[in-house]
RNA sequence: GCGGGUGUAGUUCAAUGGUAGAACCUCAGCUUCCCAAGCUGAUGACGUGGGUUCGAUUCCCAUCACCCGCUCCA
């Protein structure tokens, strides 16, 4: 781990956030090769699922969150005060209102350790800052995707089964971030919330943790690396019937990198009006409040049913950690030399390709080599870079080291002779020479052939 | 939040109660330069605040951040 964060740091993918004040605890930002790291894996998930589909949209919602939304989804019930439950008597305390490690009921110590609090952000709402008017940080993405369920359904007249997928920030005031970026308070999350047939949403369940695992699998993460878990009843979270992490070896160990929920029809159930007209099965608290049957009707039966729903929720900055793990090794090239590579897939490199002229102080040579570098940044295949750093075996490690698939040297005989460039490849640091005319094919095809995810 | 540990250039190390050295990295220049070559030169650090002291990077306190354990989840 810790050579992960070095690298990440001194090649500019990750930094500590506000830095130069000594830092933000459970903060990081993303430097310059971070920023296309993460949006390439973003751009993966949403290729996944919204463009490969026919049966998901898109939604890109509020971060700001209207507190009822937050009660009625049960997180301000879990995601509040310190609870202290003491054992002997069963009761249960705030642990900032007990003044000694004994139960004010029955004056037993044997108190479980205090649960967490306060683990969503609140911010004021408007410039006046009297309490009045308050919002959370959304806790997650999931909760606005059922807001907007009626909103999705109306202008895009979706049938059973159907998804909304999201990508974007979520907030959580983890009492301990640890680890680098794997908990964190500020973090992304890409979610699904797939709509189905009540009865069909075990099958539909099994389906999704299949599909998760292969996906990750495209973008590098090692199948043996990965392992399910099956949560047991007892650990569930309040709107889950049944849950399969998606575990994989991080650095510090075997931990959740995605999590796929059946959350029964208890969000829709729980934020819909009317309830009592529909055969809701989870158990949710009345709601009074909402304004919108946040229903669908089944086209055999006529039926007007609260949908079950299989949410796949990854954490993309636990992606970026694992793929940077996965990718990272030092390998020994004989006679006491190594290099580190970063062998990212090609999809998810932050840089495409580098453009090296071999004399960085020859007009002809450097010229040419910024020629290419724009014509090949033309094909649109994310960023191509210019390097003209030091030397030529220089510029191939510094650019093993952060992953770029494809080097490109223009040397003498490009400009004097024959128009040909030599195309070094990052795994296996085969070099090729070839015309100049047949470089936006050579490398249009490696880019995107057998690696796009 | 509790308990334990750590904090000197980007990195790895060093030294010191009297304003910090090196290597590698980085940057600039030279070299017809294809896998970290060579030569010349340059930038760059005592996490922050307070106390003790004539003087603190060094001693003390606080704070911040990171690491390990409890805990937690994307």
């Amino acid at each position: 781990m810790e050579e992960l964060v070095g690298l990440a740091k001194r090649r500019g993918f990750i930094f500590q956030s506000s830095d130069i004040y000594g830092g933000l605890q459970g903060m990081y930002d993303y430097g310059p090769l971070g920023v296309e790291l993460k949006n390439n894996l973003k751009a993966a998930w949403w290729r996944a699922m919204v463009y490969n589909r026919d049966d998901v949209e898109g939604l890109d919602a509020a971060i700001l969150t209207n507190p009822l939304t937050l009660r009625y989804s049960g997180h301000e019930a879990t995601f509040t005060d310190p609870l202290v439950d003491c054992r002997a008597c069963k009761s249960r305390w705030r642990a900032d209102h007990l003044e000694s490690n004994k139960c004010p009921n029955c004056g037993s110590d044997d108190l479980t350790e205090p649960r967490p609090f306060n683990l969503m952000f609140k911010t004021q709402v408007g410039p006046v800052d009297d309490g009045s008017s308050f919002a959370y940080l959304r806790p997650e993405t999931a909760q606005a995707i059922f807001t907007n369920f009626k909103n999705v359904v109306d202008s895009t007249s979706p049938k059973l089964p159907f998804g909304i997928a999201q990508i974007g920030k979520a907030f959580r005031n983890e009492i301990t971030p640890r680890n680098f970026i794997f908990r964190v308070r500020e973090f992304e999350q890409m979610e699904l919330e797939f709509f189905v047939k009540p009865g069909e949403d075990e099958q539909w369940h099994a389906k999704w943790v299949e599909e998760r695992l292969n996906w990750w699998s495209e973008q590098g993460v090692d199948r043996n690396q990965l392992e399910l878990y099956h949560v047991p009843a007892d650990e569930l979270a309040h709107y889950s019937k049944a849950t399969v992490d998606v575990m994989y070896r991080f650095p510090h160990g075997l931990e959740e990198l995605e999590g796929i929920a059946n959350r029964t029809d208890f969000d829709l159930g729980s934020h819909t009006k009317n309830q009592a007209e529909y055969q809701i099965q989870a158990k949710v608290e009345p709601n009074p409040d909402s304004n919108a049957k946040l229903v669908i009707q089944d086209l055999a039966s006529k039926q007007w049913q609260v949908p079950y729903v299989i949410e796949p929720s990854a954490g993309v900055d636990r992606g970026v950690l694992a793929i940077m793990n996965e990718a990272y090794r030092v390998e020994d090239l004989g006679d006491g030399k190594q290099r580190t590579v970063m062998a990212f897939k090609p999809h998810l490199a932050p840089i495409k390709v580098a453009v090296l002229p071999l004399k960085r102080n020859h007009e002809g040579i450097v010229t040419k080599a910024r020629e290419i570098r724009q014509s090949l940044q033309k094909l649109g295949l994310g960023r191509i870079l210019y390097e003209d750093t030091g030397n030529i075996g220089k510029g191939y490690r510094r650019h093993d080291e952060v992953g770029t698939p494809l080097c490109v040297t223009v040397d003498f005989q490009t400009i004097e002779q024959d128009d040909t460039v030599t195309v070094r490849n990052r795994d296996t640091m085969n070099q090729e020479r070839i015309p100049v005319s047949e470089l936006g094919h050579l490398v249009q095809a490696h880019l995107s052939a057998e690696h796009n995810g």
